[in-house]
DNA sequence: GACCAGATTGTCT
DNA sequence: GACAATCTGGTCA
């Protein structure tokens, strides 16, 4: 079973908490990389100023716009990336920022490229993800499971927290982050 | 463990 | 010209 447009094309933030659970692998000349998606964040369309799509489209997000489960990569403070995972039809601009990995396979690809020997330092945040799965603005725009980048379904149902965003000052106080209960490998701050 | 500053560049005002 | 959906390494306790 792979997760289709109909799994992408609704509310961001209930893709967001299905998408928990979840497996993203990038399977790279390197080597494959997986890891379980154990936290989230929705980015909206409307009345969400933190989200790039607030402004109307730009060069920078216009992946954002484009169809349903498509992966929009975009580049931060100079040396970091972020991937998110495009929800809703073209032209809504809605988006799934994942936030954290539980590794799970290609481990000492992950190690490799990070170069660092903790796995629980591996995949707890935004930039160390992709930075551990090999993925960079190359990947803007690439299309889920036709490409290097796949996202396969949860093996079992996981449960769900919601709580308020991090790294952001506008929007803040919106409850659109969700994690794994319990899971150590969740990004903290 | 908690708090603080620095890195570094594309993008928008 | 200012700032950003972040991380790391330092200091102090």
């Amino acid at each position: 079973m792979k997760l289709g447009t109909k799994f992408y094309n609704r509310d961001a933030k209930v893709v967001a908490q299905d998408l928990l659970g979840c497996y993203l692998m990038t399977d790279l000349p390197e080597g494959k990389a997986i890891g379980k998606i154990v936290e989230t964040e929705a980015y909206l369309s409307i009345g969400d100023l933190s989200s790039h799509s607030f402004r109307g489209l730009t060069k920078r997000n216009r992946t954002m716009f484009g169809p349903p489960g498509y992966a929009y990569v975009y580049f931060t403070y100079g040396m970091h990336y972020c991937v998110n995972v495009v929800t809703r039809e073209k032209g809504v601009g809605e988006a799934v920022l994942i936030r954290a990995l539980e590794p799970v396979e290609g481990i000492d690809i992950m190690k490799r490229r990070r170069g660092v020997m903790d796995i629980k330092n591996l995949c707890n945040g935004p930039a160390k993800l992709t930075q551990s799965l090999g993925i960079n603005l190359t990947h803007n725009g690439y299309c889920i499971n036709c490409g290097p980048i796949a996202i396969l379904p949860k093996a079992e149902p996981v449960e769900v927290v919601t709580t308020t965003r991090i790294g952001i000052i506008k929007s803040s106080d919106l409850p659109l982050r969700f994690y794994i209960q319990g899971n150590p490998y969740i990004s903290k701050r």
